[in-house]
RNA sequence: GGGCGAUUAGCUCAGUUGGUUCAGAGCGUACGCUUCACACGCGUAAGGUCGUAGGUUCGAAUCCUACAUCGCCCACCA
C-alpha cells in the first residue's frame, strides 16, 4: 500500500473515481428489480446553459439524496436531460448568425432549424459534462432531451388529446408581445421593472358640449387606437357625459363615452381612454361594450396603415414623441406629470413588451388545476418548506388559461393542420389530420406556423422521459417519482404544471403491479418537492453574469475539490433561506476533507505498524501474543477485516464512540428524511471532527502507544478502522470522491465500490447513556486541566502533576481507569489522590461534578493569574446560585412546574453550592 | 393593496415540541504551541440584556399581538 500524501489532493482522485463508477455501471438503475424504486428527475438545464452555483446547490442535493437511497438498498434512479429552451436557444443561434452577416429569415425555416441542431450537438452538452465534475451520479444511459423523438411524440400526443377534449382552443387575445422576438410571451415570461415615466393629460372635445374630456395616459401613442372614453358609473362628476360622443384628436374618430366599473375614480382625472387592441383592461371593456378594436401596430412595434399617414411606419417610441408634440401644438395637451410606474419587459431580451391583439393557442387550465390543487392541499404532494403550499394554492385557485403558442421557429411545431377552406384539427400526423378532417390526398394541408411554449414539453418530464405514451416497464416502475429538487421561482412555470400533466395523462395507466392507476398517490409525478435556496454573493446580491459576482464552479472545484464545494454549499443552505456564498467559504469543506483524510492516514499508519511487527515476529516464528488464529501478515490482514465489529477489550472510549456513532446515524437519517440538508452536514462534521478526531483518535493513541498486549492493540486499531469505515459510508453521499479514495485504502475491496456499500443502520444495542455521562465527566476533567494550563501559560511541552479528590459519589476507580487518558490529553505526568481534607498550597484548582482537581503551580507561575481565574469562576457560580434561589424561592414555580423540573433545580442548587464552597476555600488557600 | 420570510457574538449562521450549568458553531480576533494523522492543524481566551414594545406562562431566543428595518412573491398601475 502506497503511503498517503500528507494533504488530500482532490485533483488526482476525482476523475479517476468518476470514470470507475461510470465504466462499472454503478449509476445504472433497472426497472422491476427486487428493490423499491427511488427516483428523481433532474430539472433539465437549458442547452444554452453553463453550470452555475445555483446548479451546484440543486444537483448536490439531488446527488446526496440519490446516493443515500442507493446505499440504503433502493433502486435509485436519477434521470438526467436537457431542455431545448425555445427562445433562449433561438437567441443564441441568431446572435451567431448575425456575426456571420446573415439572419434566420435569409436562411429560411428549415435551414435555420438545421443550424440550431448543429449548435446543440456542439455546445448543448456542456452543462451535462460539468455535472460529472461535480460527481453527479445520474444514470446517463437515460439522458433525454425535450426535443428528442420520444419526447416530441409525447408532446404531440398530449396536444392532440387536449385538443380532442376541448381543452385547447384558439382565440384572439391580448397577449404580451415582444416586438424584438416577434412572439407572444406568457404572463410569467414578463419581468416588471419600475420606471420613471410621464402621465400625459390630453383633452378630448365632446360633441355638442362646451365640456371636454381630459384623460391621463402613460402611452399617448395608443390614442390612435382609441375607440371609447370610459368613466366610472358612480362618478357624480361625469354622470351627465355618459352616452355622449367625444372626438379623438389628430384622428377625428367619434368615441362613445361609456360607463364601466373598471375605472378608478381616484386615478388621474377619473376618465380613461379605451384602447381595446392594446391594453388588457381596455380589451375587457371592449368586449363588454362591443367596441371596435383598432390595431395600430405591426409585429415589430411600428405603426401600421390604420393610423393617419404622418405616423405610419414610425417606431412606437418615435411616434410617442410626435404625438405629444402634435397634441401640444394643437392645444390638446393639458399637462405632463412625472409618473413612476412599472413596465413589462421580455425576460430574455429586456425589450418593453407591448400588449397586442393576435391569434394564439390556449390551454383551459381550470379542469386540470382542480385535482392538482387537491393533492397538494391533502399533502399527497408535500412541499419543503411547506409555506410554498399557500403560494401554490393562491395561484392555482386564480389560474388563467395558458397561452402556449410562440411565434418562433425553434421548438415543437404546433400539430394543427388547416385546409384551404379554413377547417382545422390537431393530429398526430398529416395522414391522421386528413382522416379527422375527412379530406382526401388532393387537399393541400397547411401546418400551423407557431411552435409551443418550451414548458409544454417540460411539464411532461416525469413521464415522457420514461417512455410515455408507450407502456414501458420503466414508466410503470419509476413513475411516480419520489423527490423533485428545484427553485421556488419555477413553482408555476413547471412544478404546478407537472402535477397537472401527470395526473391527467397517467390516469388509467398501469402501475408496477399491472393494475390501472386511479388513486391520487399513483397519479402525482412526485411525492416531495424540495425548494432550494437562492444563492447570493457575500453582500447578499443575486448571482448574475452582469454583476460578475458568480464564481465559475469549475474553478472552485479546481481550487478546492468537488467534495469541498459540495459539502460547503450543503452546509450553508438551510431549508428555505437564501445562501450567502463566496469562494473562500469552501475552506470549510476543504479543511474538513483534509481532516477526514488525515484521520484515515493516522489509522492506516497504525495498521502498517502492526503489520510490520508481525513480520518481525514471523521471522522468529513465534505466536507471541497475537492471538490464536493470527499467523503472519496474511492472517493479520484477514483479521483486520472491516465487516465485523470486534467486541472484545471494549473500554469506555469504545463504548462511547459506538454510542456517538449510532446517535449520528439516527440523527443523520432523520435530518435527510426531513430535508434538513444543512443539519445533516453538521451532524457529520461534528461526529468526525469533534467526537472521532478530537477525542476518540486520542484515546486510541493512549492504548496503541501504551503498554497493552499486541492482541489488544490489534483489536483497538481494527475497531477504530471499523468505526472509521462507517463514518466514510455516512459521508459518502456528501463527499463521494474523498470517501471512496479512503475507503479503498482501508482494505482490499476487490472491485467493490463504496457507492454500493451498505449504508450504516442504527444498532440500538450501542446507545449508552451511562457511558456518555461518564465520558462527559472525563472530558470535563481534561478540559479543566487544559483550562488551568492555558490560563496559566504553561507550555504545552511541560508536563504537570495533578492531585485529585473524587467527590463522595465517585468511584476512585474511575480516575484510575482514565488516568492514562488524562495524562495524554492534558499532558499530565502523574495523577495522585489526596485525602479528604488536605488542600495543597499554591495550586490551581477546579471543581468538576464535585471532584476537586489541583495543579501545583509552585515554581511555574505567579499566583495572581490563578486568583483571577478562580474569582471569575466563583462569580459565575454565584450568579447561577442566585438565579436558582430566585426560582426556588418562587412558590408559584415550586407549585406549578413539573416535579422533575423542580427536583432537578434543587439538585443543581446543591451541586453548585458545594462547588462554590470548595472553590472559595481553594482561593483562600491560594492567598496564603 | 394582499401574502410570505428574516432580525441571535465583529461576519455568516445553528438553536427541532417553552425547562439539562442554554445562550451555541464556523470564520475572524488575542495568546501559546512545528506534542510521534492533520499549521487545511492543536490548546486556551475575549465577545451577545437573542430587532423594539407589550402580552401569555411558575418559566420565553422559542408561543401571541403590535411596531421597526431588510428581503421575496402575487395583484394593480389609464
Amino acid at each position: 500500500m502506497a503511503e498517503l500524501p500528507k494533504a488530500y489532493a482532490p485533483r488526482e482522485v476525482e476523475d479517476r473515481w468518476y470514470e470507475f463508477w461510470e465504466s462499472h455501471g454503478l449509476f445504472r438503475a433497472t426497472a422491476n428489480s427486487s428493490k423499491t424504486p427511488y427516483t428523481i428527475v433532474i430539472p433539465p438545464p437549458n442547452i444554452t446553459g453553463v453550470l452555475t452555483m445555483g446548479h451546484v446547490l440543486n444537483n448536490t442535493i439531488q446527488d446526496i439524496l440519490i446516493r443515500w437511497k442507493r446505499m440504503q438498498g433502493y433502486e435509485a434512479c436519477w434521470i438526467p436531460g436537457t431542455d431545448h429552451a425555445g427562445i433562449a436557444t433561438q437567441n443564441v443561434v441568431e446572435k451567431a448568425l448575425l456575426q456571420e452577416g446573415t439572419n434566420r429569415h435569409q436562411l429560411g425555416r428549415e435551414e435555420f432549424i438545421t443550424r440550431v441542431w448543429e449548435w446543440k450537438e456542439e455546445y448543448g452538452s456542456t452543462i451535462i459534462k460539468q455535472l460529472r465534475k461535480l460527481g453527479a451520479s445520474c444514470d446517463w444511459e437515460r439522458e433525454r432531451f425535450t426535443m428528442d423523438e420520444g419526447l416530441s411524440n409525447a408532446v404531440k400526443e398530449v396536444f392532440v388529446r387536449l385538443f380532442d377534449k376541448g381543452l385547447i382552443y384558439r382565440g384572439k387575445y391580448i397577449v404580451n408581445w415582444c416586438p424584438h422576438h416577434r412572439t407572444a410571451l406568457s404572463d410569467d415570461e414578463v419581468d416588471y421593472t419600475e420606471m420613471q415615466g410621464n402621465l400625459w393629460h390630453i383633452r378630448y372635445p365632446i360633441e355638442g358640449s362646451k365640456n371636454v374630456a381630459v384623460v391621463a395616459t402613460t402611452r399617448p401613442e395608443t390614442m390612435l387606437g382609441d375607440t371609447a372614453i370610459a368613466v366610472n358609473p358612480h362618478d357624480e362628476r361625469y354622470k351627465s357625459l355618459i352616452g355622449k360622443t367625444a372626438v379623438l384628436p389628430l384622428v377625428g374618430r367619434k368615441l362613445p363615452i361609456i360607463a364601466d366599473e373598471l375605472v378608478d375614480m381616484a386615478f388621474g382625472t377619473g376618465m380613461v381612454k379605451v384602447t381595446p387592441a392594446h391594453d388588457p383592461n381596455d380589451f375587457l371593456m371592449g368586449q363588454r361594450h362591443n367596441l371596435q378594436q383598432v390595431n395600430i401596430f405591426d409585429e415589430e412595434g411600428r405603426l401600421n396603415e390604420s393610423v393617419p399617414k404622418q405616423y405610419e411606419g414610425l417606431d412606437r417610441f418615435e411616434c410617442r414623441k410626435r404625438i405629444v408634440k402634435d397634441l401640444d401644438a394643437q392645444g390638446f395637451l393639458v399637462k405632463v406629470e412625472p409618473h413612476q410606474h412599472s413596465v413589462g419587459r421580455c425576460y430574455r431580451c429586456n425589450t418593453i413588451i407591448e400588449p397586442y391583439l393576435s391569434d394564439q393557442w390556449f390551454v383551459k387550465m381550470k379542469p386540470l388545476a382542480t385535482p392538482a390543487l387537491r393533492v397538494v392541499h391533502e399533502g399527497i404532494v408535500r412541499f419543503h418548506p411547506d409555506r410554498w403550499v399557500k403560494v401554490y394554492e393562491h395561484w392555482m385557485t386564480n389560474i388563467r388559461d395558458w397561452c402556449i403558442s410562440r411565434q418562433i421557429w425553434w421548438g415543437h411545431r404546433i400539430p394543427v393542420y388547416y385546409t384551404t377552406g379554413g377547417n382545422y384539427t390537431a393530429a398526430r400526423s398529416e395522414d391522421d389530420a386528413r382522416t379527422k378532417l375527412g379530406v382526401g390526398p388532393d387537399m393541400p394541408l397547411r401546418q400551423d406556423e407557431d411552435v409551443l411554449d418550451t414548458w409544454f414539453s417540460s411539464w411532461l418530464w416525469p413521464f415522457s422521459t420514461l417512455g410515455w405514451p408507450e407502456d414501458t416497464n420503466d414508466l410503470r416502475f419509476f413513475n411516480p417519482t419520489n423527490t423533485l429538487v428545484t427553485g421556488p421561482d419555477i413553482i408555476f412555470f413547471w412544478v404546478a404544471r407537472m402535477i397537472m400533466a401527470n395526473m391527467e395523462f397517467m390516469k388509467g395507466f398501469p402501475r408496477a403491479d399491472g393494475r390501472p392507476r386511479t388513486k391520487s398517490k399513483d397519479l402525482v409525478p412526485f411525492r416531495d418537492v424540495y425548494f432550494t435556496s437562492i444563492i447570493r454573493d457575500a453582500q447578499g446580491r443575486k448571482m448574475s453574469k452582469s454583476l460578475g459576482n458568480s464564481p465559475d464552479p469549475l474553478d472552485v472545484i479546481n481550487e478546492y475539490g468537488a467534495d469541498a464545494l459540495r459539502f460547503t454549499i450543503a452546509y450553508l443552505s438551510p431549508l428555505g433561506q437564501d445562501v450567502l456564498f463566496s469562494t473562500e467559504k469552501c475552506e470549510l469543506g476543504r479543511n474538513f476533507a483534509n481532516k477526514l483524510w488525515n484521520a484515515g492516514r493516522f489509522l492506516l499508519m497504525n495498521k502498517a505498524e502492526l503489520l510490520s511487527k508481525v513480520s518481525d515476529q514471523d521471522k522468529r516464528s513465534t505466536r507471541e501474543s497475537l492471538g490464536q488464529e493470527t499467523f503472519g501478515r496474511r492472517g493479520l490482514e484477514k483479521n483486520l477485516d472491516l465487516e465485523n465489529l470486534p467486541e472484545e477489550h471494549l473500554d469506555l472510549a469504545d463504548r462511547w464512540i459506538l454510542s456517538r456513532l449510532n446517535h449520528a446515524i439516527r440523527a443523520f437519517n432523520d435530518a435527510l428524511t426531513n430535508f434538513r440538508i444543512n443539519e445533516s452536514t453538521k451532524i457529520l462534521y461534528d461526529f468526525v471532527w469533534h467526537d472521532f478526531c478530537d477525542w476518540y483518535a486520542e484515546f486510541v493513541k493512549t492504548r496503541f502507544y501504551g503498554d497493552e498486549p499486541s492482541e489488544v492493540k490489534r483489536v483497538v486499531v481494527q475497531r477504530a478502522l471499523w468505526v472509521y469505515d462507517r463514518a466514510l459510508r455516512l459521508l459518502h453521499p456528501h463527499m463521494p470522491f474523498v470517501t471512496e479514495e479512503l475507503w479503498q485504502h482501508l482494505s482490499e475491496r476487490n472491485g467493490a465500490s463504496l457507492m454500493r456499500a451498505e449504508f450504516p443502520t442504527v444498532d440500538e444495542r450501542w446507545f449508552d447513556e451511562k457511558t456518555e455521562r461518564e465520558m462527559a465527566f472525563v472530558q470535563n476533567v481534561i478540559n479543566a486541566v487544559r483550562n488551568i494550563r492555558g490560563e496559566n501559560n504553561i507550555l504545552p511541552s511541560s508536563e504537570v502533576r495533578v492531585h485529585v479528590r473524587p467527590a463522595a459519589q465517585h468511584r476512585a476507580l474511575v480516575f484510575e481507569e482514565y488516568a492514562q487518558y488524562l495524562k495524554r490529553l492534558a499532558r499530565v505526568e502523574q495523577v495522585d489522590f489526596i485525602s479528604p481534607t488536605w488542600v495543597p498550597k499554591l495550586a490551581a484548582s477546579a471543581v468538576v461534578n464535585g471532584a476537586e482537581i489541583f495543579v501545583p503551580l509552585e515554581g511555574i507561575i505567579d499566583v495572581s493569574a490563578e486568583r483571577r481565574r478562580l474569582e471569575k469562576e466563583i462569580t459565575r457560580l454565584e450568579q447561577l446560585v442566585e438565579s436558582i434561589e430566585k426560582k426556588l424561592g418562587n412558590p408559584q414555580f415550586v407549585e406549578r412546574a413539573p416535579k422533575e423540573v423542580v427536583q432537578k433545580e434543587r439538585e443543581k442548587e446543591e451541586n453548585v453550592k458545594t462547588s462554590l464552597e470548595k472553590l472559595r476555600r481553594n482561593l483562600e488557600q491560594l492567598s496564603y
